[in-house]
DNA sequence: GCCCCGTATGTAATCGTTTACATATTTTTC
DNA sequence: GAAAAATATGTAAACGATTACATACGGGGC
């Protein structure tokens, strides 16, 4: 491997020299300039970055860390990151980590020394643990509030979301509606669930516990948390999922019982995954600006990088948006925007 | 931020010997381990892999460059890759790159001390400009084949799926069966092209070109390349996409031109993305094992890295699997496999 | 002609580790 | 009980870059 000594050699120069001339610092004289980065192209010489961080102690690589890598939600989330990262240039360095206290710790302290910060998504509520991480390394926490202690925070308007969408229920006049819960520990499940009773009593409907299923955000949940709602005497006539997938699990359940969605029983979801919009009937859903959850993540990291004494600590939220569609008695929008091409 | 020299004073040893307790290395009395391990605990000492990997040059981390990050497929390759590499204690390294030569080699070099090895995705037929990278790092090409080099490479099985495809149109009786090809210059739809030339050649039906329309992978391309098919004096009674995007575009148009499917026209795809299946009707598609594809990808470049000079050059293909559905007459199967649960 | 300054280059310390080698101490072996 | 072997620890040289400081030279100002 050629490095930047043996191109001092070929080139008859210092190695200071060289590092002048490729990082353009420091005066160096025309002649010597040309003949430097002739050898370094001839000997095909790239600089060891690994090194190079050492000593200036950047090294332009976030950490990424995930619960988990499945499905449209992540790759969207990572290509948000990637592209204001890459604008900024930095690198990604993507990880899975257990949602756990010690996987998450272990995680963040195997990237001690290859990364410059890093945006941890653990939407377990146990996570706050990462209290008293070893902070020497700016964090962003993703999808949950720390609680009490100095690290940025991003998060969804999930409350606000459910709370509009189960409004919006309402206001189609329905009054027993159910809701599929997520899955239990998480911040996300747990704020939807709030918005879900907010709504309520800003109706002045009467809570009805036996219409809280328990759920997990998976299809097969959504599925039998439906069966056994329609198992009941007095069914509700709107299903409110914590998520996309278990609103789809119980469209199927529907379907497959006879029931007529959105006439005998209305669905929502929440989310927005692509789909949302393809199943039949398309399913209303809270539309999550994912991407742009990823990317203002990496904002925030990168002002944590470089303002790094300025403790201010950030607690952001995206905002959704209700996309109403038939599921729940909407129109189609018959020029509802596709999906981004996705080129293969 | 403490440093293993601040561990060393702190317990009263040299740096070599603190070294040799962390990494298990060397003889240590249990009397100087217990105190080293104490010390390092309460400094909360994280060992600086940047360092490490400059004197081991180890990154224990691998590059990955994606065209785009886009869609179902980006995250599922990626899942296979993460699953893999974490099991074999490497992170992962991931960077959308311009697929022309030029972007590539700039991220190849950008890698460079920071992996050690890249996995390299271009499917664009022109990027056998690698040829000449500084090869000094293993590399694994993924869908696309470079050309006399010494580069791995990994596809997917493209012809013999579209090949077995087209035929199984043929066994349902169909001899008029278009194709929407995929991106232009693109190895993956040029495979594809040739598994459909020759799946009818098979047959002995003749080869007509106003059947192959141009495509690019996206929904809209299938969509207008569906329309005009509809228009033509003599119709096909098949169209199989060169993927899923397209034929579930091709589908729109047919249903909105009311069109019947299967009856009047049959649709088929490739990748079997999971949208396939929910799709009305469910299309039939090629399956393809994308995690998988990440997985195997991942194990040769790691292959390539601890056998730097066995020079064996490898050229692997991930199997494909026809998955009939409604779209070309098959009947669904009720317990089709549900997709991963996408936990949120 | 001396001093000072700007330009071009080199020398060597540094970043945080690992590890070959040296040294000191203890234990084993005969 | 001395030599050999094993154990425990330290010293210092790497790894591949950046950069503060030193040096050398040529030219202006006076």
């Amino acid at each position: 491997m050629v490095t930047i000594k043996d191109v001092a050699r070929e080139a008859k120069v210092s190695v200071a020299t060289v590092s002048r001339v490729l990082n353009g610092s420091g005066p160096v004289s025309d002649e010597t300039k040309r003949r430097i980065r002739e050898v370094a192209g001839r000997l095909r010489y790239v600089p060891h970055s690994g090194a190079r961080s050492l000593i200036t102690s950047k090294t332009e690589t976030l950490g990424v860390l995930l619960p988990d890598l499945y499905g449209e939600f992540f790759s969207e989330v990572i290509r948000g990151m990637d592209d204001t990262a890459q604008r900024k240039g930095f690198h990604l360095l993507i990880s899975r980590a257990y949602a756990d206290r010690h996987g998450i710790e272990t995680a963040i302290r195997a990237m001690r020394g290859r990364v410059d910060g890093v945006v941890a998504m653990s939407p377990d509520l146990d996570a706050d643990a990462l209290l008293n991480l070893p902070s020497t390394i700016p964090v962003v926490l993703l999808c949950s509030v720390p609680q009490g202690n100095e690290i940025d925070s991003l998060t969804i308007q999930n409350c606000r979301g459910a709370r509009e969408m189960v409004a919006h229920l309402i206001s189609r006049g329905h009054r027993r509606i159910a809701i599929i819960k997520g899955a239990a520990r998480n911040y996300d499940a747990a704020e939807r669930l709030r918005g879900y009773r907010l709504a309520l009593r800003d109706a002045g409907i009467e809570r009805d516990t036996s219409l809280e299923l328990d759920g997990d955000f998976t299809e097969a949940a959504g599925y039998s948390a439906a069966l056994k709602l329609l198992e009941m005497g007095d069914r509700p006539t709107a299903i409110f999922a914590a998520n996309d997938s278990m609103a789809i699990g119980a469209l199927s359940a529907l379907k497959k019982s006879g029931v007529a969605v959105p006439d005998e029983m209305a669905v929502a979801g929440f989310d927005d995954i692509p789909l949302a919009r393809y199943m039949d009937p398309p399913i209303s859903s809270v539309h999550v600006p994912i991407c742009e959850l990823g990317a203002r993540a990496v904002e925030l990291l990168l002002h944590g990088i470089t303002h790094k004494n300025d403790h201010a600590r950030r607690r952001e939220r995206v905002s959704t948006k209700l996309v109403i569609r038939r599921s729940t008695g909407g129109e189609d929008a018959a020029a509802e925007r596709p999906p981004p091409s996705t080129a293969h």
